[in-house]
DNA sequence: GTCTATAGTCAGATAGAC
DNA sequence: GTCTATCTGACTATAGAC
């Protein structure tokens, strides 16, 4: 993106108000995150992170040991941030279908909110080294999904005879998969995404009165 | 995967029935898919392709221009099937639930057998360089949902309170993420992904009566 | 048609000056 | 902390022998 700042770039970075030491830090995930995204993790290059944040490659293995660091902290803080709010909502909620409908309607804001850490996860996760921390927190998501889906079931909201974690994988697909078509500075509006999905999802799963 | 036959390779590859010619063709085709969707096509190597087609990676260049021209031909020769099938689905099925029922069955039954193509379409296919061949047949397919959606809508089959393409966009999304979870060797069977997915997307967009 | 050998390029990472 | 300079390795693609 840019390609401009490299030799003026000192003087700028040092004027009012850059980051330093822990916010600096900050904005090189920012920037790994949008360049991941971007290009996929293995076309992106460190130059093009460091591009982003304008600094030079060299100086980013300050921050990190390797490319793959930058990865796995780009998708920590995401991921943390997810799992305490469907967390919440989970907990909050007593009503199933007003539970789900909350969690549908938080993972629609957040795939719209976090697009790049997205689309890294959807993209690049398979091919990068499996990382324990990640896929631990992906399994907290799911098992705040499926309690949901079970306590419906249990208090006849949910039909009783689909198999609970087909259904998660199938709203849950159905969901990250807006990232793929959806433009923030389109017509439609991320309320008007989630009203049609919620419809079509909760109307699938719901019990026949 | 196969770090063998590299020196006695030459005398394998020309026993009896080992390919040549169109056949040789077919076989790098293959070999490209698989390496493709296995490691993604930037971190799969022409390399790594050679040796699936038990061959070395400059041979390749005498059927390849290019790396790219090898996943063209890939996601050509797959989505020119997907098309033919989805045609056919349409026209021959006047009642549009049955239509859309049978296009869902045969989405699915897609995923699980071209597995290679689906994962190479959902994961690399953003950051290559658009190919026009490609992007004209996934408008095609678009076109045939689309159309038995609205047929189905006209014909008071279906709700018509939601836009048709983001309906479309969310079937779809739900079932090609099957891909990211179905294992081929697991207790489950594609039918029962069928059943499940079928009767939540259908009832969740089917007219209340 | 397939091989060997290599040209040409570019990536991730490091060392040491400032 | 950031930069300059560079090492080392790996990759795509080609040339020419067989």
């Amino acid at each position: 993106m840019s390609e401009s700042g490299k030799q003026v770039g000192s003087k700028r970075r040092r004027s009012t108000g850059s980051p330093t030491g822990v916010a600096r830090k900050e904005v090189i995930i920012r920037a790994a995150a949008t360049v991941f995204a971007e290009k996929g993790f293995s076309n992106a290059t460190v130059r093009d992170i460091a591009d982003e944040a304008d600094m030079l490659s060299g100086s980013l293995y300050y921050y990190f040991d390797s490319k793959e660091a930058m990865i796995e902290e780009v998708l920590a803080t995401y991921l943390d941030l997810t799992v305490t709010g469907y967390q919440r909502a989970a907990d909050e909620l007593e009503n199933p279908a007003e539970a789900l409908h909350e969690l549908i309607s938080l993972a629609l804001r957040g795939v719209v909110q976090y697009r790049s850490e997205v689309t890294i996860l959807q993209n690049d996760w398979h091919y990068i080294r499996p990382i324990a921390s990640i896929a631990r927190r992906q399994r907290e998501v799911e098992e705040i999904w499926l309690s949901t889906l079970d306590r419906g079931t249990k208090a006849g909201v949910f039909r009783g005879d689909l198999d609970t974690r087909m259904v998660y994988r199938t709203l849950m697909g159905a969901i990250q998969a807006v990232i793929r078509w959806y433009d923030p500075r389109g017509k439609v509006t991320v309320d008007e995404v989630i009203a049609v999905q919620s419809s079509v999802l909760l109307d699938g799963i719901r019990s026949p009165r």
